[in-house]
RNA sequence: GCCUCGAUAGCUCAGCCUGGUAGAGCGAACGCCUCGUAAGCGUUAGGCCGUGGGAUCGAAUCCCACUCGAGGCUCCA
C-alpha cells in the first residue's frame, strides 16, 4: 500500500536558501533565503498512488495536530528521502498544490519543489513538537490473520443437551435449576454482558500477595510475588505430574519461531491469534501464543509407527502469549502471557482419538476437582461441526452424560476451525463473566500441514489425528477462579480460603511472649520435618493483633504458645475452617494436615520462616 | 483498538465542584507496654498530588495530550 510520509516538526524557527535545481520540473522560483519564527514544518514525501483523497486527508491530520501545540502557521516542505517508492514529479508537486490550498485558517507556506536547499532550522523541546505519520488513501487496517477476519462468518446454532443426550432449543430451555449455564449460554449465544464493578479478585491477588501489575512490562504482563511463585509452582508441579501419570511425556520447545518459515505460515492463517512480533537480525520472530507448533514440528522428526500411538507430548509453557486487546485484559482472567499446560495425543484414526478424548476427559475432570473445584463450580460446553455429530452422536452423548447436568452446545453448519470437536469446563464468576479453563480438541488438519507421519499396519506413512488438551487451562487463570470462589464464599458469610495444599503458609506459630520463642522454634522445625509450611510470628506484637494478621491472611491453623502449653502436651490450635479453638497434639494436626494435602504436591515455604524478617508487600 | 471513568504518602482514601501553606487511618522506624485467640500506647520520618504541556499573578484543583488501571463495546482458537 502507498502512504505519504510526514515528518512533522514544530520549531522555534526555520531558514533555508534554494541552492540549485534538482530535477527539470523544478519549480520556477527567485532563489532567495526565507526564515520563518514559530513554525509547524512538515516535510512531506508523496509516494506512487497518492491522490487528492489523500492530499486532503493529510491536511486534515496535520491540522488537528497543529491544533494541539497551538500554532497555525505551516510550512510545506517537500522532502524526497522519507521514501524509496516517490511518485512521479508532475503527480508531487499537484498534489503538494493540493494540500496548500485546501484548509481554511491556516497560514501556510511552502518551500520550492525540485530544489536542493540548504536549511536551518531548531525544533521546540515539548512531547508534542516531532510527529510522523503516514497516510493512506484507504482504510488504515492492522493486518490481522485470515481467521480473525473470517472468524466472525461462522454460523453456529446454540442448543442445550442434557444428560440424556437430548438436544433442546436454547431459548424454550428451562434454566430455573441451571443458572450459571443460563448466564453461560446468554455470554456465549447472545454475547450478553452486564458488570459494573471490578472482579473481586483483583484486589485478593493483591492483598494475599500473590500477583500484581507490572507497568514498566506490557499490559498483561503480571508480576508474582512469593506466594504467588509458590501457588504457581504448586499448580504446575500437580498439573504435570497428572499428565505425567497418565501417559504424556514432558518436552520443552522454543518460545518464539520464525513468522515466515513454511509451517508458521500456514498455520497462522487457521489459528485467529494476536501475537507479539519480534525483529532480530533481519528475522520475523512471533512468541508463541501456545505449545502446539513446538510440539508439532517435534513430531514431525519423530519416526513413529502405529504401535507408537497413541503419543502423548504435553509441555507446560511458561510463557504463552497472546496480544489481546487491551481492553480485554482483567486481573489474572485474561493476560497476555501466561502459563499453559498443553496436551497433544496423536492418535492412528478416529476411533482411537475418541478412545483417548475419553481418557483426557476423565484426566481434565481429575485435575479440576484436584485444585480445588467441584462440578458445581463450572459449566461445560461442547462444539462440533454438524456432520461430526451425525456421525458420533452417541459418543457425544456419552460424554455429556459423564457430567451429568445439562451443557450448552455450539453446532457449526460447516467446519470452519482445524478441529471437528471440542469441549471446555467454564468457570462462571459472581460477576456473570464466562471463562474457559479445562478444554480439548480433536484435529483433523495439522497433522497433514505439519507433516507429521506414522507408519500404518500396511507399511503406508499416514497423518495422525492430533488432540489438543489443556487439563487445567492457564494456570493463572486458575488462581483467578479460586480467588473469585473465596470471594464468593466471603460475599455470602462463609470464610474465605485457599485450597490447605497450596496456602502459602499452612501453621502459623505465636508466642505470647518473647521467652517462647525458642519453644516455638523446636515445635516449628517438627511440623516442618513433616512436609507442613509454617512460620513463626516473631514480631514483638499483641496476640490480638498477631492473630488478627494470621486471619486476615487465611491461614488456617494458628498456634498460640504462652505458659501453659509450654508444660502441657497438649496446644490450643486455631482452625480457620471451624472458626474454633481446638486442644489438639503436634502430632494429631500434623495427622490431619497431611490427610487433607495427601496426593497433592509439596514445596517449602517460599520466605523466611520469620514473619519480622519479610517485607510488606502493600500494593 | 474504540467509548466512559479513575490516578494524591508504602497501602486505603479525603481535599478538586468554588484555584491561594498537603490531610487522615493503616503500614514503617524508634520508644513504652510483655500481653491468652481479629487492631495496646506514644513519638518521628515519609508527597514533583501518574508524566508532559497550556491558560492563570498563582494549580493537586481548570484545559489538552500521553502512560497505567477499571467498566462497556469488540474479542476470547
Amino acid at each position: 500500500m502507498q502512504n505519504m510520509r510526514i515528518l512533522q516538526l514544530h520549531c522555534d524557527y526555520i531558514e533555508f536558501t534554494p541552492v540549485k535545481k534538482e530535477i527539470k520540473s523544478a519549480e520556477e522560483i527567485d532563489p532567495q533565503s526565507k526564515h520563518f519564527d514559530e513554525i509547524v514544518v512538515a516535510f512531506v514525501a508523496v509516494e506512487e498512488g497518492d491522490n487528492s483523497e489523500v492530499a486532503k486527508k493529510a491536511m486534515n491530520e496535520i491540522s488537528e495536530s497543529m491544533k494541539k501545540v497551538g500554532c497555525n502557521k505551516l510550512l510545506l516542505y517537500p522532502y524526497a528521502h522519507l521514501s524509496s517508492k516517490l511518485a512521479s514529479p508532475n503527480t508531487a508537486l499537484s498534489i503538494l498544490k493540493e494540500m496548500q490550498s485546501n484548509v481554511d485558517g491556516l497560514d501556510i507556506h511552502s518551500a520550492p519543489f525540485g530544489w536542493t536547499k540548504s536549511y536551518k532550522l531548531q525544533v521546540k523541546g515539548h512531547p508534542l513538537a516531532e510527529n510522523s505519520k503516514s497516510i493512506s488513501a484507504g482504510e488504515e487496517k492492522e493486518s490481522t490473520s485470515e481467521a480473525l477476519k473470517a472468524e466472525s462468518k461462522i454460523q453456529s446454532f446454540w442448543h442445550i443437551m442434557t444428560p440424556d443426550g437430548k438436544m433442546h432449543d436454547i431459548n424454550k430451555f428451562n434454566f430455573v435449576k441451571y443458572q450459571n449455564l443460563e448466564v453461560l449460554a446468554k455470554y456465549e449465544a447472545a454475547k450478553k454482558r452486564s458488570v459494573d464493578e471490578p472482579p473481586p479478585h483483583v484486589k485478593l491477588m493483591k492483598k494475599l500477595a500473590i500477583a500484581d501489575y507490572e507497568a514498566a512490562s506490557d499490559a498483561g504482563n503480571m508480576r508474582f510475588f512469593p506466594n504467588g511463585r509458590l501457588i504457581k509452582s504448586l499448580i504446575e508441579r500437580y498439573v504435570t505430574e497428572q499428565v505425567v501419570e497418565y501417559g504424556g511425556f514432558e518436552v520443552e520447545t522454543p518460545i518464539m519461531y520464525d513468522s515466515h518459515h513454511p509451517s508458521m505460515e500456514s498455520y497462522f492463517n487457521r489459528f485467529p491469534a494476536r501475537q507479539y512480533n519480534v525483529q532480530s537480525e533481519g528475522k520475523q520472530l512471533f512468541l508463541r501464543f501456545a505449545a502446539c507448533f513446538g510440539q508439532f514440528l517435534m513430531a514431525k522428526d519423530f519416526q513413529m509407527s502405529y504401535k507408537n500411538l497413541p503419543l502423548r507430548l504435553y509441555e507446560l509453557t511458561r510463557y504463552s502469549f497472546r496480544r489481546e486487546q487491551s481492553g480485554e485484559l482483567v486481573g489474572l482472567r485474561r493476560l497476555r502471557a501466561f502459563t499453559m499446560p498443553d496436551c497433544h495425543a496423536m492418535c492412528k484414526d478416529m476411533e482411537q482419538s475418541k478412545e483417548e478424548f475419553r481418557k483426557r476427559f476423565d484426566l481434565s475432570r481429575h485435575v479440576i476437582k484436584g485444585i480445588g473445584l467441584d462440578e458445581s463450580d463450572f459449566e461445560m460446553a461442547i462444539r462440533f461441526t454438524e456432520e461430526f455429530y451425525n456421525e458420533n452422536k452417541s459418543f457425544i452423548e456419552e460424554i455429556v452424560s459423564k457430567i451429568g447436568k445439562p451443557v450448552l452446545v455450539e453446532m457449526w453448519k460447516e467446519r470452519f476451525f482445524y478441529f471437528v470437536l471440542k469441549w471446555e469446563f467454564n468457570y462462571v464468576d459472581s460477576l456473570g463473566k464466562a471463562s474457559a479453563l479445562s478444554t480439548d480438541q480433536i484435529d483433523i488438519e495439522n497433522g497433514k500441514r505439519y507433516n507429521i507421519e506414522y507408519i500404518d499396519e500396511n507399511n503406508k506413512p499416514q497423518n495422525p489425528i492430533i488432540l489438543h488438551n489443556s487439563p487445567s487451562g492457564a494456570v493463572e487463570r486458575v488462581i483467578y477462579v479460586l480467588l473469585e470462589k473465596a470471594a464468593k464464599d466471603q460475599k455470602e458469610g462463609r470464610k474465605p480460603t485457599l485450597p490447605l495444599w497450596l496456602a502459602p503458609t499452612q501453621v502459623r506459630i505465636i508466642p505470647i511472649k518473647p521467652e517462647f520463642l525458642e519453644y516455638c522454634e523446636k515445635l516449628a522445625e517438627k511440623i516442618s520435618q513433616n512436609n507442613i509450611r509454617v512460620d513463626l510470628d516473631d514480631r514483638n506484637e499483641s496476640v490480638g493483633k498477631s492473630i488478627r494478621d494470621a486471619e486476615t491472611d487465611w491461614i488456617r491453623y494458628i498456634i498460640v504458645i504462652g505458659e501453659k502449653e509450654v508444660n502441657a502436651s497438649k496446644l490450643s490450635i486455631r482452625d480457620r475452617k471451624t472458626s474454633s479453638v481446638k486442644e489438639m497434639s503436634v502430632d494429631e494436626m500434623i495427622k490431619e494436615i497431611r490427610e487433607e494435602t495427601k496426593d497433592m504436591p509439596f514445596l517449602k515455604m517460599n520466605m523466611s520462616r520469620y514473619v519480622s524478617k519479610r517485607p510488606q508487600i502493600m500494593v
